[in-house]
DNA sequence: CTTCACACGTCAATGGCGTTGTCATAAGCT
DNA sequence: AGCTTATGACAACGCCATTGACGTGTGAAG
């Protein structure tokens, strides 16, 4: 994102491609677009998402907090670059293989996959829109795989839509209990193993036949389950040629 | 939350029913934990999830914004505290009918909305496992739905897990989308209408194609349309009697 | 009915945040 | 070599959450 809203071109920010002198910062560093984005990722996945404020960028990268204003327009632009870049890491060397349902399956558990590992950031830019070039190239993919199988127009659309918010919502649940303070975190999982297998079957029978099952399976991630069931259903609408 | 994780009262902070002197704000107003959480939600409800903070909570109370610390830890204690109101809130006096389908997607449909509707909070809550009544009596009530329906027990914890993550990210997602910033917002939405709709055919033949329908399409949640698919795929799970 | 302890609303201050206007200087073109 | 200007640095603004000190009105005790 280059430009503003308006279509001007901002005052403060040249766009990366326009680029000429590249001014050390006092403590040496050589700042770009990309040299700012992966030092956020690096900050967020190592102090947690709360780490991330312009002025702690500026500290890590050793320079001004504000010559990060050269580069995007605000922190906001800068977490979209830092969500596109996600987005790229993602589908990194990925090629669809030609069988639709194998390829949506596996694009999801890669997404999926790719915001656990990098959980805190995952929560920052999974709701949003970047429109930029990985997440193009990723629609693009996406609606192409769909429309090749034999989906007319509006049920790739609707059924892409359902399929990567799907995907991005699963991501940033899991990826926010990760991202959940140590202790948090672990009473959070406790809570499986005491408040709901101490209830009565008098009063509660259908959780107490259960609560086996039930402390083991809330610490997978139901995704891989919600996947599968999503692609069932989307392969019984195929119109068959 | 009337205590601290370490389980020491706070020594500014105490209980609700503890507590005897109640004395009227500079401008009238009476404080109670209550009066504070309604303000909080009408807040959010009203001018938007950004309106949320400490000193305009202070303002729309007519009180010092530091008197709310005398009910809550941090604004976090207070978000938790507007949360679990919401829990209460959202399922309050429904009762499965016996069909399951239609009972899992009303329960389904119930939390999703109930978070849109105050989406700075739903943000925040949706990833915990408080153990808490109101949570425990969902549980109970959609493993019932479940096991009565027919599931043999592995299922049936496995497609409540799948099910209520489904119900809850697409929660958050959707909520964090309200929840932003007024011009970041717009800029998301206008993504569609503008970067996408001037992609070329030569280049990005499928949303070329379809620009139109994306843009339309994104516009709404796709969580009916999964919340439908995923109901699909479980019923056709469903053991025959 | 008076007294008194203290709960709780208020004030002021702290330190952090994003962002912007201004300046000076080094990079790279001519 | 000289000039332009991109770019990093600095300082300042207004916002934020949070906290310690203060004094006043309240409810209870006698």
């Amino acid at each position: 994102m280059t430009e503003r809203a308006d279509g001007r071109a901002s005052e403060r920010v040249v766009p990366e491609a326009a680029r000429r002198r590249r001014r050390p910062t006092k403590q040496g560093t050589v700042l770009s677009e990309q040299v700012i984005v992966d030092t956020a990722l690096r900050l967020v996945g190592q102090h947690g998402a709360g780490a991330f404020t312009v002025r702690r960028l500026g500290a890590a990268l050793g320079a001004d907090p504000s010559a990060v204003y050269r580069y995007f327009h605000s922190t906001d632009d800068l977490l979209l670059a830092v969500a596109d870049e996600l987005i790229g890491r993602g589908l990194h060397g990925w090629r669809p293989t030609g069988d639709w349902r194998a390829d949506l399956r596996e694009v999801g558990l890669r997404v999926h996959a790719h915001s656990l590992a990098h959980p805190q950031a995952a929560v920052l830019a999974a709701y949003r829109t970047t429109g930029r070039a990985n997440e193009i190239r990723t629609i693009e993919t996406m609606l192409g795989i769909l429309r090749d199988a034999g989906f007319p127009d509006p049920d790739a659309v609707a059924l892409y839509h359902a399929f990567i918010d799907q995907a991005l919502g699963f991501a940033v649940l899991d990826s926010a209990a990760l991202a959940l303070p140590a202790p948090a975190q672990r009473a959070d999982l406790d809570v499986w193993d005491t408040a709901y297998r101490t209830l009565s079957p008098a009063t509660h029978p259908h959780i107490a036949a259960t609560a086996h099952l039930l402390a083991a399976d809330m610490r997978r991630s139901a995704y891989p389950l919600a996947l599968d069931l999503l692609l069932t259903a989307v392969a019984a609408r195929l119109p068959q040629p």
